[in-house]
RNA sequence: GCGCCCAUAGCUCAAUUGGAUAGAGCGUCUGACUUCGGAUCAGAAGGCUGGGGGUUCAACUCCCUCUGGGCGCACCA
């Protein structure tokens, strides 16, 4: 159990005696805040519970934080330094050093696992992300989407939730269809022949290329379809066929180069026509669905779903008037499929520009009996590339655009994905292409690494020279009292894995991101003011190298749950 | 016009989800090791949290309103 958890624990043991001695309310349910202060001063731990309960109580919050406090200060006893009552009714708590000390050893003594936890276990998740239409590179918004829902995936699993992840391929509607048309139009015009894009048909220059690219692995194929019946239809399909088959493939490279792999990639298509035994229900038993549950209804030959029941703007048409079903229609087939599959909690990350869609999606998953709160959306803002002070500039009709592959190799993978976790997901993000190239002391995530590589630089030198470092768990306690530097890193250290259930709850990656920041800030503090290796003083020495131990672990994992790596050497 | 998101130091952003004196990075200025990695550290300056009203012990945080930005408002996806 995690130190603050042990606290909680004290508190609400507290209060449930306070509750026979003092004759308060049984039905008092109250959560208790324990949170750290702004202010050192104000203590390790500090409590709002007084406050919360002068009201249900009728007594002033002062007189039952000075009951707390003695409650407080009996049981736990060896973990305090000090319990005060301060300002309008908080309680503070000053941990004993030695407590902290001992939590150097916990961290050493959990490893890899200092930070997981278990709260999680029981939830089945899951989380769908990036979800790009295959008709062209991925982009830089695709790029912040892999990172944040990469970093989730792994946070939300520290914390024992069974998260799968998922790649929905849109392969089945009008933008896959385009695509064919406008492969079709740039190989007949390579030919020679007559043919012209469609009206939205995609531009880019890597439309030529595709187009050119298969019709050269596949000439026999092209040939026997221009002698058969319907030449124009056959081309058509096949080149929508191959087109996103070889664009998923782009995608799927690129995010592997990203280190972001997905436990499925869905197919649209497999909603529209289920393969046999593959046991998805086709579209339109939903529709039936929801028909059956009266939500549905015929207007100017379309067939809409009153999602106004369910606080959408507008009602929605799923079937159209010319028999063709609207991407929204296949989309819920799919998210009914995902909790048909045993999910209780879906998460989809989607672009800035599909904000609009949220309410109509929770609609029908609420007209379908799901509750409101398993169905969550996160959207990833956009982003500005900056170069040179300036807005990069883009656009994706025209083909013209920077994609999460250049990207990546300009900038790398851990910068890349640094500089998107450091922002919150649904805050807009500047991304400055010179700062990101730089390898100096003004990029962030050298700031983090270096730290974690001058930690096993030093961890090196120690086994060179011959220094024992004790084992984890059971070595020398940091003597004591130990100075402000170190208390302040350790500190740093008991707050991991309250970051990191923080960031899970709240679905918010970054706030990792900042911590990790800051406790590259607290190292190196330490390191500039501390000698950790001194011959003169061997016993301060093993316990500063335990310390240093417990600095670099949580370094790591805390880089792990962001897919970004920690170097040894820089 | 309607809906959603945003507005915090010169710039880019945080703020433990309603907590105590609003914090970092960059930029600017001034400093620091003969020793473990200077991709480092310390200090200074910088704020009416866009304006106004409200809710309460307590508001950057919640509600109303105004201003200024972004994005949506398809029988496209």
């Amino acid at each position: 159990m995690y130190l603050r958890q042990r606290v909680k624990v004290l508190l609400e043991q507290a209060v449930s005696e306070l509750k026979i001695e003092e004759h308060w309310p049984a039905d008092l349910t109250v959560i208790p805040d324990v949170e750290h202060p702004a202010s050192p001063e104000h203590g390790d731990y500090s409590t709002n519970l007084a406050m919360k309960l002068a009201k249900p109580l009728r007594q002033s919050p002062r007189a039952i934080a000075e009951k707390l406090k003695a409650k407080l200060e009996s049981q736990g006893k060896d973990l305090w330094d000090g319990v005060e009552v301060a300002g309008p009714g908080f309680v503070n708590l000053h941990l004993n050093p030695a407590v902290l000390a001992a939590e150097v050893g916990r961290v050493r003594q959990g490893g890899e696992a200092y930070g997981q936890d278990t709260w999680g276990q029981g939830r089945k998740l899951l989380l769908e992300f990036v979800s790009a239409n295959p008709t062209g590179p991925l982009n830089i918004v695709s790029a912040r989407a892999a990172s944040v829902g990469d970093a989730l995936a792994r946070i939300l699993r520290s914390q024992g939730v069974a998260v799968d992840t998922e790649y929905y391929i849109n392969d089945a509607g009008n933008q896959a269809l385009l695509l064919g048309e406008s492969l079709a139009a740039r190989w007949k015009q390579s030919q020679g022949r007559e043919a012209s894009l469609p009206e939205e048909g995609y531009q880019g220059e890597y439309i030529t290329d595709l187009a050119q690219e298969i019709a050269r692995e596949n000439t026999e194929a092209i040939n026997r379809m221009l002698a058969g019946p319907g030449p124009d239809a056959d081309l058509l399909a096949f080149f929508k066929n191959k087109g996103v088959e070889k664009i998923v493939g782009w995608h799927k490279l690129a995010l592997a180069d990203f280190g972001v792999t997905f436990t499925r990639w869905f197919h649209e298509i497999d909603l529209v026509m289920p393969p046999q035994g593959s046991g998805i229900q086709p579209v339109e038993t939903v529709v039936a669905q929801l028909k059956d549950l009266g939500f549905l209804y015929e207007k100017d030959q379309a067939t809409w779903f009153r999602s106004t029941d369910f606080k959408d703007d507008k009602d929605r048409v799923l079937i159209k008037n010319d028999g063709t079903k609207t991407y929204l229609t296949t989309d819920i087939a799919y998210h009914v499929y995902k909790f048909a599959r045993g999910y209780t909690e879906l998460i989809d990350i989607w672009g800035p520009d599909h904000h609009g869609y949220i309410a109509r999606m929770q609609a029908a998953m609420l007209a379908l009996k799901h509750p409101g709160d398993a169905f969550h959306v996160l959207i990833a803002q956009q982003v500005n590339l900056l170069e040179n002070g300036a807005p990069v500039a883009m656009s994706k009709r025209a083909g013209v655009f920077i994609t999460m592959a250049d990207l990546i190799k300009d900038v790398g993978r851990d910068v890349a994905r640094f500089f998107f976790l450091m922002r919150s997901t649904d805050a807009h993000l500047d991304f400055d292409l010179d700062l990101a190239r730089k390898h100096t002391d003004e990029n962030p995530v050298f700031y983090v690494q270096y730290a974690h590589a001058r930690i096993c630089s030093i961890l090196a030198k120690a086994r060179e020279e011959q220094w024992t470092v004790p084992a984890p768990g059971n070595g020398p306690a940091l003597f004591e009292p130990m100075v402000p530097e170190e208390l302040a890193v350790v500190r740093s250290l008991t707050a991991f894995p309250e970051i990191v259930e923080a960031a899970a709850r709240n679905l918010e990656p970054h706030t990792v991101a900042f911590y990790l920041r800051d406790l590259a800030t607290e190292f190196h503090r330490f390191y500039t003011l501390c000698r950790v290796l001194d011959p003169e003083a061997r016993e301060r020495s093993q316990a500063r190298l335990a310390l240093i131990d417990a600095i670099r672990i949580v370094l790591r994992n805390g880089l792990d749950l962001l897919g970004i790596s920690a170097p040894e050497k820089m």
